[in-house]
DNA sequence: AACCGGTATGATACAGTATTACAGGTCTGA
DNA sequence: TCAGACCTGTAATACTGTATCATACCGGTT
C-alpha cells in the first residue's frame, strides 16, 4: 500500500463519552469470528480475559485482570492470565505495551505490521497508530543496515487531542 | 530531509572481532566530557555502572550489573543500580530497552530523538538506528491524530547482517 | 575549622511482573 | 471408547523495580 492511503487517522482515541460497551461487544464478535476462521478456540477463560481488557478503556495490567477474574474468595493464578494473554496476542486480539507492562485490545486485527501505540500520559488512554510511511521508512532504514525485522514495538508517550483541548 | 540523507547505516552492529575495550574506554571519555559540560557528577559508582554496561557487548539487565558491582561478599542493593541507571539515562549515556528490561550504552549521545533499537535474536546484540525519514513520518502521523509526542520507543527484533551471513 | 544544605550512596523491606513445573480436566477425532 | 492434544488449576519461585530511612560525601559560608 502507498504512503498516502496508508495513513489512517480515523478517531484513534475514541471520544470520552463514546459507548464503550458497544465497542467492547463488537470486539468480542470480531474475536469470535477470527478464532473460528483460524480454527483456534476462544474458550470461556480467554473470552473473559479479552472482555476485561476491553472493558477497561485504558491499558490494563495482567494482575489487574487477575484480580477481577476469580473474585476475592477464589483467586486465579498468574499463569492462567498470562496464558490467555499469550493466546490473545498470538491471534492479534490484544497488544502488549512493553513500556507499561500492560495490555490493550486491538480494535483492528489483521494488520501486516504491529501498530504504533500512542499513550496519553494525562488521561492514561492508549490508541493505535498505523502509518505506512513510517512503516516503510523504518523497514528501509533497517534493511540498509542489513537488519531483517521480524517483530517491532513502537510506543509513543505524550498528550492526546482531548487532553490538549481541555488544557487550553 | 528525505529518506536518503536521513538513513545512517554506518556500521550499526560492530564487527564481531572489533576492539570492544577501545570503544568502551572512548565511551567513558565521552561520558566524562558530557557530564563536565552539563555540570553533573559522573561519580565512581556511575562510572562503574556505565563501564559494566559498555563492557557487556549486548544489552545487560539491572540485576546483572548488580551482581557484578559488589562482588559476592558485599552485594549492592537494587536502588543503587537503578539510581545510577536513571542518571545515565537522563544524561543520554545509556538507553533502556523496554522489551528486554535491559540497558545498552549509547554510542552517540546528543541526538534530538531517541534512536530506534535493533535487537538480533540470534546473537543477542543490539544497535541503534537513527533515521530521520521514519522520525518525520511518525511525528507527522501522530500530529495528524492530534497527538503530541514527548517520548518515544522504537524496538525491532530480527536478525542482524552478520548472523544472516553466517546462516547462508 | 566548624557548620550547613544539597546531593549521592547504603541497606532493608516490599511491591509488581512473569515463569517453571506438575497435576488434572476437557475436547476432539480415530 | 480411547488416546492424544489442548486447556486450566495450583504452588512455588524467579525476576524486575520502588519506598523508606539512615548515613556519608561535597562544596560553599561563616
Amino acid at each position: 500500500m502507498g504512503a498516502k492511503a496508508g495513513t489512517k487517522a480515523a478517531a484513534p482515541f475514541p471520544a470520552q463519552e463514546h459507548d464503550h460497551g458497544h465497542c467492547a461487544t463488537s470486539a468480542m464478535d470480531r474475536a469470535a469470528a477470527i478464532c473460528a476462521a483460524r480454527g483456534v478456540r476462544l474458550t470461556e477463560l480467554r473470552r473473559r480475559v479479552l472482555e476485561l481488557v476491553w472493558t477497561s478503556h485504558r491499558p490494563i495490567g495482567a494482575y489487574d485482570i487477575l484480580a477481577q477474574l476469580g473474585g476475592p474468595d477464589r483467586p486465579a493464578g498468574p499463569p492462567t492470565v498470562y496464558r490467555a494473554l499469550d493466546f490473545l496476542q498470538e491471534n492479534g486480539l490484544v497488544h502488549r505495551i512493553a513500556s507499561l507492562n500492560a495490555y490493550i485490545g486491538c480494535p483492528d486485527p489483521g494488520h501486516a505490521f504491529a501498530p504504533g501505540i500512542m499513550i496519553c500520559e494525562e488521561c492514561g488512554r492508549a490508541a493505535e497508530l498505523h502509518d505506512s510511511a513510517a512503516d516503510n521508512a523504518l523497514s528501509r532504514a533497517a534493511a540498509a543496515a542489513g537488519f531483517a525485522i521480524t517483530r517491532r514495538t513502537i510506543e509513543m508517550v505524550g498528550r492526546c487531542r482531548d487532553c490538549a483541548a481541555q488544557a487550553a
